[in-house]
DNA sequence: CCTTCCATGGCACTCGGTGTCAAGTATGCT
DNA sequence: AGCATACTTGACACCGAGTGCCATGGAAGG
């Protein structure tokens, strides 16, 4: 029969119902958080609506909160995976600031998705703790990936770290400020001014220390 | 008898007992976390060992996360409270390095119980987030106070919430290397580096913007 | 056809946190 | 002094998140 096939395609049947099951809870949450708000929704009230077990629910998400916090996750793995493809000829601060160009990419993409979703990461206590969380070893592993780039130890160089977290909080600041004003103005704008304005001497030190 | 002695101290009876059993709660928290680890320490055991119910205990403090992570509060309070009482003729990058002096200061003064303070929130998930969300605040608080300084909108310019998350992000990471290496080096030295490399202009910047 | 594996559901339990009520105690007024 | 008032406390009940455990059922595989 079919064994061959499912050589080839590994992941047949269970784990297509699990994705399945997954999307499926992680749509219905996100449908009733929107309605009635993050604390007001509980996970019975969810499992209900998705028809499974509270117990399921558990199995799929290690917390409550782990059904909205994803998307961070997605979009730090971008850009982690962004700053890991850029040329090694590239300064730290160029790197990175491309890297954070994709995550601004996918915000934009929808903003009538996106928007909502960040405001309630900011607004919600417990889910801002969360995207804090996301956002601190979103730095560490910039840093780490930094510090690689360009052969130095992260626990003896203050530079990655800095580096890291310097763009992280430019980043804050813009998307909190595009979030502000609705998404009106152009997010890559905002983000190049808080760049620019956080690292006024880059451009001129790149200019400086590259080789003629 | 003493009741013109009660006159002059508004403080009385009843709100020093109030001190005194919010110190011995925490006291006795902290002991138990120090030796078990946070999430092996559950409430019932603390008001136990302290003598108070439960209940009492949630009066006194809105979390079990707080009672740990009200020493962060308070070194926050202190940031604030210098960067309020720097000069106004100071730019906004010195006053907030000097505002973060003080919180050196501060952890300096006794390291023997700083650092496993720090240590027991970054490495306690829980304790973690809230440090972070601590953070967080401040930084808007910051901003917000540098923002009145020079008279912008902080809703509108994003010069003074960058400038604040720069910092705290300096000093973060100072704080972080510092707790890595033990305590050993010295932590103002740390946060000097880290605040010039995170503006390295802005020394030259002030030179030449301020009236000769 | 039989076995083995895995997802599920149900159950009981722990723990953090809150609302409510009753009792005790200091304070203040007469 | 005596009484009314407000505040603190403790006890109880309750909720919601999260976990461990076990039984069941269905799919994959020999």
């Amino acid at each position: 029969m079919h064994t061959s096939s499912e050589a080839l395609a590994p992941l047949s049947m269970a784990e297509r119902k699990r994705r399945l099951v997954r999307d499926q809870l992680g749509e219905v949450a996100l449908h009733l958080v929107a309605r009635q708000g993050y604390e007001e929704t509980t996970v019975d009230q969810i499992v209900a609506a998705a028809g499974v077990s509270r117990r399921t629910f558990f199995r799929y998400f290690k917390s409550k909160e782990d059904i909205v916090v994803e998307s961070v996750s997605d979009l730090g793995a971008a850009i982690r995976a962004e700053l890991a493809a850029r040329p090694t000829g590239e300064g730290p601060e160029a790197a990175v600031r491309a890297a954070f160009a994709v995550a601004a990419e996918q915000l934009t993409l929808e903003p009538e998705k996106a928007l909502p979703l960040t405001r309630l990461m900011f607004d919600t206590p417990a889910l801002h703790r969360r995207f804090l969380e996301h956002q601190s070893v979103l730095q560490e592993e910039l840093a780490a990936e930094l510090a690689r780039r360009e052969g130095l130890d992260v626990d003896e160089d203050l530079g990655p770290a800095l580096v890291a977290g310097v763009a992280l909080t430019a980043f804050q600041v813009a998307v909190e400020a595009w979030t502000r004003h609705n998404g009106d103005g152009d997010l890559n704008l905002l983000i190049d001014e808080a760049f620019s304005r956080t690292n006024p001497g880059a451009a001129a030190r790149r200019r400086a220390t590259e080789p003629g």
